[in-house]
DNA sequence: ACTGGCATGTAAATCGTTACATGATTCT
DNA sequence: AGAATCATGTAACGATTTACATGCCAGT
């Protein structure tokens, strides 16, 4: 039962209904917690029969009506509870460094060319991450945020996905071109 | 299926039991895969029995007996199948990032301790990478390694996971410096 | 005698992914 | 008319975690 503290954390920030949660999951809180929107909607459900938010009708204009959830007291208890239990180890899952691990062994070709996709998807990330930093910091220098802004929490996770993704492209990069240096001196050898 | 795959990336590098795989997947493995070892013996054992690893006793001498792994040929195969495929996105949790995007709302005293808990873990662990990719490269210069020597993969894994590390301390120390100031600002004002 | 590390598994309960299902509205 | 986006769910299957279970050997 880790997934609906992330989903209280999110909640935390602004309201949402289940389609907005997972537009958010696949951007911001996509750095600290991998969701996909099935378990976003049957989380959602769970959390609000056991009282930790509450939903209710948002009628719209021109599209479908939705249902957003608030965080309620329960919920706020439940994620200081959280907060005083001690963190499980960081979970990690990457296909891609499993390619690289085993890179000598099988071609490199293929592995090559994902990194260099994964580098530029990291690229529109971190375009992605300076622009919702600015506007969350609004015309305010970043020191002075951080002292005194409100919503302090998301700016700081998003400077770790910005730094995340910063570090991601730089060693996607690096080690494409190793392993295309490498295949250049195999070919030469033949 | 796709533990499987980094369970025979790990085992291209060398044969190993199932204690030892866990053992790796708690050390170097575990920058790009979580598993716990219970998943490693139930793994291996699917592995085996579907002939992607060859499993072979080895008697020990002062403690208990072991079967080691060795990746097969059709192992190789289904790697090279793997590589190929598109990988699925990063699947990252951890609940650190979960309790900081919810500091603001929630008391900062334990968030400010495990970051400082944290940030000494990722120490240890940068002096651990830094000393595996002494003894991997040997002797050579680095530039030297990545161009000629053998088992790069393992390496260039693990300056992924020594770069990682070094961003998650400083964020870390970063991110506390930051509540701390704002938790004294709060009590001043009382 | 006890602790800690080595060594391997099974079973039950929970969690996560994939496939299926539906339907409105806007834009091209 | 068709595609894209908004909007929400259920059911089946597969993967993961937790608890249970066992036993050897070395060092203190």
């Amino acid at each position: 039962m880790a997934l609906r503290h992330a989903v209280l954390a999110a909640l935390l920030d602004s309201d949402f209904s289940g389609y907005q949660l997972a537009k958010a999951f696949d951007v911001g809180v996509a750095n600290f917690w991998h969701a996909l929107p099935q378990q976003l909607y049957t989380e959602l459900a769970k959390l609000e029969k056991e009282g930790l938010v509450a939903g209710r009708e948002v009628v719209q204009h021109g599209r479908p009506n939705k249902r957003v959830f608030t965080v309620t007291g329960a919920g706020v208890a439940e994620l200081e509870r959280f907060a005083a239990a001690e963190p499980k180890p960081t979970f990690i899952r990457d296909d891609l460094l499993v390619k690289v691990q085993a890179a000598d062994r099988v071609g490199a070709g293929h592995v090559v060319r994902q990194l260099d996709e994964r580098a530029a998807a990291a690229t529109t990330r971190i375009a992605a991450f300076e622009a919702l930093l600015a506007r969350l910091r609004g015309d305010q220098a970043e020191d002075d945020y951080l002292r005194h802004g409100t919503r302090i929490g998301p700016y700081l996770t998003c400077l770790r996905g910005l730094a995340l993704e910063r570090e991601t492209r730089e060693w996607c990069t690096g080690t494409a071109s190793v392993l295309r240096a490498r295949e250049a001196a195999h070919a030469e050898q033949i």
